[in-house]
DNA sequence: AATGTGACCGCGA
DNA sequence: TTCGCGGCCACAT
């Protein structure tokens, strides 16, 4: 490992393999779980580039699918917006069994993603 | 080339 | 707990 420590090269493929990592990511995301947009961005070896999961997830075509509603903010809110798919996250959240209290937020300490290796 | 925007995050007040 | 700010970086204009 000759690498250095401070960072994941993305494969010199750039952008394209850094969103393809995203997706990779959320597909792992399990039934009835959630996981941050930070978080994401972290399991791919980019800190604080969670703004570009979310461009990733922007950039999805409908009827993708990938869990994309699985992926709220570190508020355990949907950052979704009201004209795009919110209404269907929220729906697809509960269907799974995924309490969101009065507010519309999701208890990250219970329902959030725990990747095991 | 420069500027503004964004499905965000984390910290300090 | 909420609100404001700076940081991050790709994309649209």
């Amino acid at each position: 490992m000759s690498r250095s420590s401070r960072d994941t090269p993305v494969g010199g493929a750039g952008r394209d393999a850094l969103y393809q990592r995203f997706y990779a990511l959320i597909d792992c995301i399990p039934r009835g779980r959630v996981a941050t947009y930070g978080q994401i961005a972290r399991e791919a070896g980019r800190p604080r580039h969670a703004r570009h999961v979310g461009y990733a997830l922007r950039a999805l075509p409908p009827g993708s699918k990938l869990p994309w509603y699985r992926v709220i903010n570190s508020r355990g809110e949907i950052s979704a917006r009201p004209s795009e798919g919110y209404p269907l996250q929220r729906e697809r959240l509960l269907a799974e069994g995924i309490v969101l209290d009065r507010r519309g937020r999701v208890d990250l300490e219970r329902f959030g993603w725990v990747p095991d290796l």
